[in-house]
DNA sequence: AGCACA
């Protein structure tokens, strides 16, 4: 079964994921990524060895966990293709609404892992500045392993967004047309002279970053997935 | 591949 066996659940599971981002930037990521489809209770992602490259995330609606589970299968997140299943277990943040959280039980796991969250803060020393190098252009990777995009010092958030490696043939129509579906949308800008870029306008940081979430590595054409950072200011 | 709740 698609599922893997486990029946849905309003909380999801996400593996593959890039195991060289900084937690946090991971997690906000990937909250922007996954708040389209729902509200989200709680997200968590620890980089342990056994649970890097891996996430949680707390659906308040189940049907909101099965729309990310169907609309996020293989997305391409930061190079990776994500592959979602349903979590084995009810979420504690769940529990605890529900008045079903037994902390007792944890305890002998909760033991178990002592040691290894010694590892982990050994570790999570270890994650130094080429780490932080490795991870600049995030999802646009691919595309500048293949030359076609120069790599540069990310933008901090803006509310405009400034899309790469476009096909000649892209219009403003066709942007619009895809940039129109994330609420804030304002404009696709495009310059005759510079052809295969193009800036879309969205109301406000959030918005335009959920767009970018959603459309980072969007093929217009076959060779050319897009490559969307943040306009400098 | 991996199923947690810093």
């Amino acid at each position: 079964m698609l599922s893997g066996d486990v029946p849905p659940n309003q909380t999801i599971y996400l593996r593959n994921l890039n195991e060289k981002l900084k937690k946090e930037e991971l997690k906000r990521s990937l909250y922007a990524l996954c708040s389209q489809y729902g509200r989200i209770l709680d997200l968590v992602a620890l980089k342990t060895s056994k649970l890097r490259g891996q996430a949680w995330v707390v659906f308040s609606e189940i049907t909101a966990a099965t729309n990310a589970f169907r609309g996020l299968q293989e997305f391409e997140f930061y190079g990776k293709k994500m592959q979602v299943q349903y979590a084995k277990t009810k979420s504690d943040c769940i529990a605890k609404e529900d008045g079903t959280y037994a902390p007792k039980e944890k305890r002998k796991k909760q033991e178990e892992k002592a040691a290894e969250k010694k590892r982990r803060a050994e570790e999570s020393q270890q994650t130094g500045p080429n780490a932080a190098a490795a991870q600049s252009n995030g999802f646009g990777n691919q595309a500048s392993r293949q030359g076609k995009v120069p790599q540069e010092e990310a933008a901090p958030p803006n509310n405009i967004l400034f899309i790469e490696n476009l096909p000649r043939e892209t219009t403003d129509k066709m942007l619009q047309l895809l940039f129109q579906q994330y609420p804030g949308f304002r404009e696709v800008r495009m310059i005759e002279a510079k052809p295969g870029i193009a800036f879309v306008e969205f109301e406000d940081d959030s918005q335009s970053n959920v767009a970018m979430m959603a459309l980072q590595g969007f093929k217009i054409a076959p060779e050319y997935p897009m490559v969307i950072t943040y306009a400098k200011k």
